[in-house]
DNA sequence: GTGTTTGCAAAGTGTTTGCAATTTA
DNA sequence: TAAATTGCAAACACTTTGCAAACAC
């Protein structure tokens, strides 16, 4: 058998959160894979499906603490209905109108020729691109 | 005086909607003026104030019938709230995460260098750049 | 008159909160 | 055992819906 998960462990440990059960399970789901999109009751219900014991209500405080500690970035792509990616990387989005599937566009497939200034005495914090396509 | 708002009957009957007390009401704040953002709540409390009888739900079916009809743009920046905005022109926004104020790009301040080639049988149907601000 | 539109109230969706019980360090 | 975390259920904010009454043409 393997050590129990150690870099999960010490992934919450670096942003000061206990790994409790419910994180643990999380981060597992979440981390151990290819970089993913999820909501909350997606992320719940895989939860349940694994047999982790987990309410809805701390799925999204989880996801919120994650998001708090850059272990994910949450994205605005339909009114309603939060998501969460584990690519934190500078990157887009692909959004199918037709079937709601969100997909990544690497960082460096769009570049701005410029960019506006932002307003006296503010900084850019993020530039989202979210390029929505439909069927021809 | 003036004749009545002819242009604002006209705007609603060439989208073929009865310029109805309420939708002549709600045009007439929408349209007449600068452009600007707008949720629901907004524009029916400034219904109210201008003594504009007006229920919630028909704010909502007008803005999603005006945003059918392309005289809107829905705007995705927050989720949990939608945005109209009345100016259907490409163009972009700031955001401020400070004071949740939005504000327009002009389409011409933001060039793309490239943009990706969306999936197969697929066509792009916007490109929606959100450029998120905070205080220094 | 006939089909459209409206308003209300109820229901729906996704999310957050208060707080007692549990767990972690 | 002290502080952090969890789960539940209730509350919340925003939006949509069903349907009878009112309205536009």
């Amino acid at each position: 058998m393997d050590r129990p998960f150690t870099h999960i462990v010490d992934k919450l440990r670096s942003v000061d959160l206990r790994p409790t059960r419910q994180r643990m399970a999380l981060a597992k789901l979440l981390f151990d894979g290819p970089h993913r999109h999820v909501t909350a009751e997606m992320l719940h219900s895989e939860a349940q499906d694994a047999n982790v014991k987990v309410s809805l209500a701390t799925v999204y405080n989880t996801l919120h603490q994650f998001t708090g500690a850059g272990l994910l970035k949450e994205i605005v792509i339909d009114a309603g209905r939060s998501y969460f990616d584990t690519n934190i990387e500078t990157h887009h989005h692909f959004y199918n109108e037709d079937s709601k599937v969100l997909s990544d566009i690497s960082g460096d497939q769009i570049s701005f020729e410029q960019l506006p200034t932002p307003p006296d005495g503010k900084q850019i914090s993020s530039v989202d691109v979210v390029v929505r396509v439909r069927s021809v």
